[in-house]
DNA sequence: TCAATCCTTATGTCAGGACAATCGGACTAC
DNA sequence: GTAGTCCGATTGTCCTGACATAAGGATTGA
């Protein structure tokens, strides 16, 4: 008896182009993402096998598996061997990614602005090389930034840069992030450490960000690395926990 | 003229046992991760091509390929097309992960102790019962539990649970983590939503975690959901900023 | 009624081959 | 000398085919 058993992924109108540069698991993988997030494939619904979908779209099995891998990966959905795959209704579908916090206000629709109090060279001491990998009394960028949303301070923002890596120009570092000019610069950002703390506001740092002094105060600590393994950036950020926290989601690696 | 360019993977005694019920790949992926991380694949260095290491294993290059891009997936190597394969550099390698307090802090040798304040059922307010999945006035378990390190008090942790899980044991609360309990209930943790910020303590939070009246503290909020998309946890925890902060590795996802 | 067994189905693993895209160095032409 | 071009090396993408493994339901047996 065959099963009345609806391929939901049948009626999407998924359709790949051959001559487009991009690579066929990838057209899938976007228009399989879009379907989940447009609600076009419903949570906890099976997705139907690999085979047939391979077959309707005139593709082979491993470059199928591949699109819906990379959406495993991303954690849009779950394989179950001998059972199928299935769209995972989860609430948030945000990833912890590596950006910045410019863009992460940007995209909060929040009109960040920088204020650059500090856009200066001065010799590492013992500690920054280090971790910067320069040595000792070598020159680096030291950046100080107060970023304001609504007009309202919301962090306090230092940060050192090995020389010769970007010419850091004060106006484009008020009107975007530091990870963004990384970037720009032909710079791939491959991983950061970081640390997320919290302490009480000495006075000076009260008075930077218009709190009392001795409140709680949210602080971050980062060190980004390129793909070479080299440090690009450090930072040290303090955050008004009233008007900012860290938000993410983690993903169970397999 | 033959290039003298040595494969530093041809002295590494690579071998792969096809009598084991474990994945080639993984074989492979493990020898090569504990290789890197033993330092005997160098930092920066080139792995030499995938061809010549797959016919040198008696492999297929895709079954080579999978293992590596697992490693890359980690972050330990970075594949450059036209180059090759290199051993990435970096400081530290620990990725986020969906971890317990409890298991962090025994992978650092603290030797953790947990003591168990409230274990009960309560009814669900509207709010909770929200973010569990749950009717609001619906029983769910309320546990509170205070961490302690070398007799110190670390942190003061709330959770909530639905009921019809797993028996949430007082005995076993205190011996190990919440997270190992669902996973040994046969729970697959999935994904989590945090949420890390800071406050001034309250009076009644201050002195169980024998800290002054309004000195800061760390918080995270979290739910945790398994791989239907089932919300298996809720907590709101606060850490004492001077014992404990959040160290994390990020990766740049492509 | 209940438990063990078989069968279907789907994903997991692996092989071997082909061609494209890109990087970097060497070579060439101006 | 300098810039553009070619070329070898290496990974990226994609194909076909095969068998293994696990989950769940159906069947069968006590």
């Amino acid at each position: 008896m065959p099963k009345p058993q609806a391929d939901p992924t049948a009626s999407l109108g998924l359709r790949v182009d051959r001559g487009s540069p991009v690579p066929l698991y990838f057209q899938l993988a976007q228009q399989l993402e879009a379907a989940i997030e447009e609600g076009a494939l419903s949570p906890g619904s099976l997705l139907g096998n690999e085979i047939e979908l391979a077959a309707r779209l005139g593709l082979s099995r491993p470059t199928v598996r591949q699109a819906i891998q990379s959406l495993v990966d991303k954690g849009l959905l779950v394989r179950r061997r001998g059972v199928g795959t299935q769209v995972v209704h989860s609430q948030v579908r945000r990833p912890l990614e590596l950006s910045s916090l410019y863009d992460d206000l940007e995209a909060a629709g929040q009109r960040p602005t920088s204020l650059v109090l500090v856009n200066t060279l001065v010799p590492a001491d013992a500690e920054l090389a280090a971790v910067l990998g320069v040595a000792e009394g070598d020159d680096v960028h030291r950046v100080e930034r107060l970023r304001l949303a609504h007009g309202e301070p919301l962090a306090y923002l230092v940060n050192h840069l090995p020389t010769g890596l970007l010419d850091l120009d004060t106006g484009r570092l008020e009107t975007t992030g530091l990870y963004r000019l990384l970037r720009s610069a032909g710079i791939t950002l491959h991983s950061a450490r970081q640390s997320i703390g919290a302490r009480a506001a000495a006075p000076a740092e009260a008075e930077r960000l218009d709190e009392p002094e001795g409140a709680p105060l949210l602080t971050m600590e980062r060190v980004t690395y390129d793909d070479t393994g080299r440090a690009v950036e450090s930072g040290a950020h303090t955050y008004r926990p009233s008007r900012y926290s860290f938000d993410f989601q983690l993903l169970a690696r397999s």
